[in-house]
DNA sequence: CTCTTGACTGGTT
DNA sequence: GAACCAGCCAAGA
């Protein structure tokens, strides 16, 4: 991993399967940056510029709070889009957050 | 160069 | 459970 910071949170929320979703803190904590959680959320605030699609509506707080949904397109988009794929979304809140949480140690070994 | 802001988190009150 | 605080680092004014 000798990309760019960003590249590689880029990277790893596009791994993220669909129906599930996880947050800023644990990708930064799996990039080795575990106090750095905001520069996750910057970038994907830059994620907007990248070329390929990041799917941004799958990274959520450590609540399940959908508090980045005002940065879509529509602040309705982040809901659609999981709902879309799966997952229960109670206005801003994930129901069964715990369910639907992709923990990359885990999941990636 | 300094100051503010923020798609965050963890601990404390 | 809500509210507050401190640590974190990058971008923009």
């Amino acid at each position: 991993m000798d990309k760019d910071f960003y590249q590689n949170i880029f990277d790893l929320v596009k791994v993220i399967p669909s129906g599930r979703v996880t947050s800023y803190g644990q990708i930064a904590k799996y990039l080795g940056a575990a106090r750095s959680s905001r520069m996750v959320g910057w970038a994907m605030n830059l994620s907007h510029s990248q070329k390929e699609d990041i799917p941004a509506h799958r990274v959520v707080n450590r609540n399940g709070l959908l508090t980045g949904k005002m940065h879509f397109e529509t602040p309705e988009t982040m809901a659609a889009l999981l709902r879309a794929e799966g997952v229960v979304v109670n206005g801003d809140q994930i129901e069964n957050f715990k369910l639907v949480f992709w923990d990359p140690f885990i999941e990636l070994g």
